[in-house]
DNA sequence: TTTTGAGTTGTTCGA
DNA sequence: GTCGAACAACTCAAA
């Protein structure tokens, strides 16, 4: 008997469920569409693209064969379910809602021709509908979610295995992986990133192996320390699936009973995979989180609508050392560590009162690891509209968040080489230094480096004043 | 139903 | 220089 496997974003052969259920039926015939038609509002973002075409080539080659389409999966998954003879198509949930309803109108259709539909449970621990409190409702505090987890953990399961995959000797035509131009060319500004990242399921388990390995060990405080090699690095992998959050689960553990003295670190780590279901249950829970105020209180605050000023930031151009290093960091890697996102997105919303969603759409489109639940469940925590948000009062100090996460300014230096030789003491506030100073490390402020575009003590009482106002307004 | 305790990641001010 | 309190009240979750 013949499945069609449509894969997603769990572009693995280990612990993918759909997968090991299609090859117990029998033959596979594995798919891939690029859908830019059920995506909502939010089409794959540029850096995602890069990703996607190596992660993709990668899965071809271990997969030996994979059916590649462009167009809407509502008509390309039943005529190719045709054309192969297929009695099954099988797919692994995922939880965005245009995705949702994608897969809700296809399984009727499907059932309608007579095939039968096979949805799994693959790219969470948790299914958003099985966390519940004990009224019955949806989590909105990350910590008693955590907690109702933590009493089922029995019920994760153990990964399966990489299949054995029986693919046809003849498949249906398939488009060209190259003729889908998702790698940048004019200007190609992932230059070299294929020496920082590995994608593809084999590149996902040797990041776990050399995080179990050299990253775990004090990752409860390291990983703030964005100078550190302290985080996993794995959110890029998580989000296509090339590995599962079942297996960096079990990895974990398994690396936590060898070592008792690893107890602390492990579970700060599992808490962090923690926030990623709760990511994605909040979404699940509240389809507009990317697009509307969780806390409609918000709707009330007074944004600033400055494009030069969003222009700055985009390009590591604020004035404020480690909020730059950080958008240069996100340009020229795909990635920004994850205290200094923090820091870039509390100066984005709170000093230069942008809305949070500007935030969200740059990320969405320059983060190797752009994840519709991620990212709009964490843009909203920083501005405080969303579940557990941060209090409003909580506005990162730009300067001091550097002296503290990045007390020898390696990280700060390693992206703005034009302060590179300023003494630590003034790094993260250069127009503080004097002028012999800044002449002596070579630094024109307003030429080599930008004046702060706002003044810190007045960003922050304009953002406290902006919040009185939502203080005010009714919730829904 | 009512009550109670708690809530990822901070900053500033004044004693 | 250090340390505790204030920054608001609100919402959430469970007892």
């Amino acid at each position: 008997m013949t499945t069609l496997v449509w894969f997603r974003n769990d572009l693995r052969l280990a612990d993918n469920p759909a997968l090991a259920w299609a090859c117990a039926r029998g033959e596979v015939v594995p798919m891939y569409v690029l859908d830019e038609v059920n995506v909502g509002h939010w089409p794959l973002g540029g850096a995602g693209k890069w990703w996607l075409h190596y992660s993709l080539k990668e899965f071809a080659q271990n997969l030996a064969g994979i059916i590649l389409k462009r167009g809407d999966a509502r008509e390309i998954i039943p005529a190719l379910a045709q054309e192969t003879g297929a009695t099954a198509v099988c797919w692994n949930r995922r939880y965005d809602p245009a995705g949702i309803a994608c897969d809700r109108d296809l399984k009727e259709l499907l059932r309608g021709m007579d095939i039968e539909v096979a949805s799994h449970k693959a790219n969470l621990l948790f299914e958003p509908w099985d966390v519940q409190t004990g009224a019955g409702d949806d989590y909105k505090v990350f910590t008693p979610f955590w907690k109702a987890c933590m009493d089922k953990a029995a019920s994760i399961g153990t990964p399966l295995p990489a299949p054995k995959v029986q693919v046809p000797a003849k498949l249906p035509a398939s488009d060209k992986l190259d003729d889908w131009g998702l790698l940048p060319t004019k200007p190609n500004w992932a230059a070299g990133w294929e020496n920082l990242w590995q994608p593809g399921e084999q590149g996902a388990q040797i990041r776990l192996q050399a995080f179990l390995q050299e990253g775990l060990h004090g990752y409860a405080a390291g990983r703030d320390m964005p100078a550190h090699n302290h985080t996993s690095r794995l959110s890029p992998h998580l989000h296509f699936g090339e590995i599962s959050p079942r297996q960096v689960w079990h990895a974990t553990q398994n690396a936590m009973s060898h070592d008792k003295a690893l107890a602390k670190d492990g579970n700060k780590f599992l808490a962090e995979v923690g926030w990623r279901e709760f990511c994605h249950h909040v979404l699940y829970h509240a389809p507009a989180l990317p697009e509307e105020n969780w806390r409609k209180q918000f709707d009330a605050y007074p944004w600033e609508d400055d494009r030069a000023a969003l222009k700055a930031w985009q390009r590591g151009q604020t004035g404020y050392p480690f909020v730059d290093a950080g958008m240069r960091e996100l340009w020229h890697t795909g990635t920004m560590h994850n205290r200094v996102r923090m820091v870039v997105a509390s100066f984005l919303i709170k000093h230069l009162r942008t809305h949070w969603r500007e935030g969200e759409n740059w990320f969405w489109d320059t983060l190797l690891d752009a994840d519709l639940a991620n990212n709009a469940a964490g843009w909203q925590w920083v501005a405080g509209s969303g579940a557990d948000g941060a209090p409003y009062f909580r506005i990162f100090n730009p300067i001091t968040q550097g002296y503290k996460f990045d007390p020898d300014g390696v990280y700060t230096r390693r992206w703005l080489p034009e302060l590179a030789k300023l003494p630590t003491q003034y790094l993260f506030s250069p127009w503080e230094a004097p002028a012999e100073v800044l002449a002596k490390a070579g630094v024109k402020l307003g030429e080599t480096y930008p004046r702060p575009i706002v003044g810190h003590a007045q960003a922050r009482a304009a953002a406290l004043a902006g919040y009185e106002i939502v203080k005010t307004a009714k919730g829904d």
